[in-house]
DNA sequence: CGATGTGTTGAG
DNA sequence: TCAACACATCGG
């Protein structure tokens, strides 16, 4: 359930007796969900709030299926942000892809609460898939070309990447020999261009920054090290950055059709254990990488 | 008639 | 912005 937002169950007032008499109350139960309202024939209704005008999602008879119903408005209403910030792992579970995103890009708020409230949501979408599928003209308009819909969402999907690895950066990586090692066992794994990178002779890797701004790299292997390196245009890259030995050098690779790749630096761990201390709790990790490779910053996707 | 969804209020 | 609640209106 994790893309449903859990209402805190602990201001949810579940007493059913009146005190004195011992009589059943009338009081309708909380929902344990954002947007859910209980109906009086223990059904549950859902609704979502657009800029202060509350439009009605209809009424279902799971409080979880409500829940799932606010939670697709709240996708199109709120806007991709939405889904953007739901990692893989999160959207898998309800099949929301780029499709869906797709689907909900295409259709107004009014068709989509529509469908929502007749619950025939999830067959029109699954129409819709089959009909993009089925050899339809994906992502074309009337004149055969690109709709901007289409390219926002590709271009959504490119930016989505894995974690490839993570290096601290050496004091040497940093320094005046213009090169950072990249340990065997990640160039060999990640960078499939060793067989090419003879003794001397290198190649150039691409790679984008956070801010789409790219940054080639000589890529060959060092004998001395026994390893491989970055070298002609690291020094660039080092200086742009500001980058200090222990910063945390990230290199990603888009999920993609195109398998960019990407680099990102973030600065050494500061020391928490003072601030600890004085808030008297353990503060979760700043960033922290999935099972699936999705990065998370504070709790947010920031793929 | 029961079910649905709006009017309205007040808390946060 | 939001849920709670009362009740008008819908629709079989």
């Amino acid at each position: 359930m994790d893309t449903m937002s859990c209402w805190n169950a602990s201001t949810s007032d579940y007493s059913t007796m009146n005190g004195a008499n011992g009589a059943r109350s009338n009081k309708l139960p909380s929902s344990r969900y954002k947007g859910v309202v209980p109906q009086s024939n223990g059904r549950w209704g859902a609704q979502i709030y657009d800029k202060s005008h509350r439009v009605w999602l209809g009424t279902f008879n799971d409080e979880e299926e409500a829940a799932k119903t606010y939670n697709i408005a709240l996708l199109k209403f709120r806007g991709l942000d939405a889904i953007t910030h739901l990692s893989r792992s999160q959207m898998k579970p309800y099949g929301r892809d780029v499709t869906e995103a797709l689907f909900l890009e295409s259709h107004s708020k009014a068709e989509i609460i529509d469908m929502l409230r007749k619950h025939s949501y999830a067959n029109e979408l699954e129409m819709y898939k089959h009909k993009l599928h089925n050899g339809g003209a994906l992502g074309l308009d009337d004149g055969g070309k690109r709709t901007k819909c289409y390219l926002d969402l590709m271009d959504t999907c490119s930016r989505e990447r894995e974690l490839l690895f993570e290096k601290v950066a050496t004091p040497s990586d940093v320094g005046r020999l213009n090169r950072m090692v990249i340990p065997k066992q990640h160039a060999e794994k990640h960078f499939q261009v060793h067989l090419s990178v003879g003794f001397g002779k290198g190649v150039l890797l691409k790679f984008e920054d956070e801010l789409g701004k790219v940054w080639r790299f000589g890529y060959c292997y060092w004998s001395s090290s026994q390893s491989y390196v970055l070298s002609k245009g690291w020094i660039r890259f080092v200086k742009e950055k500001k980058l200090k030995a222990g910063d945390i050098v990230m290199f990603q690779r888009s999920v993609g059709e195109d398998k960019k790749l990407f680099i990102e630096c973030r600065p050494r761990k500061v020391d928490v254990s003072r601030i600890e201390e004085m808030h008297g709790r353990v503060a979760g990790p700043l960033a922290t990488v999935q099972d699936d490779g999705v990065v998370r910053l504070f709790g947010v996707n920031i793929s």
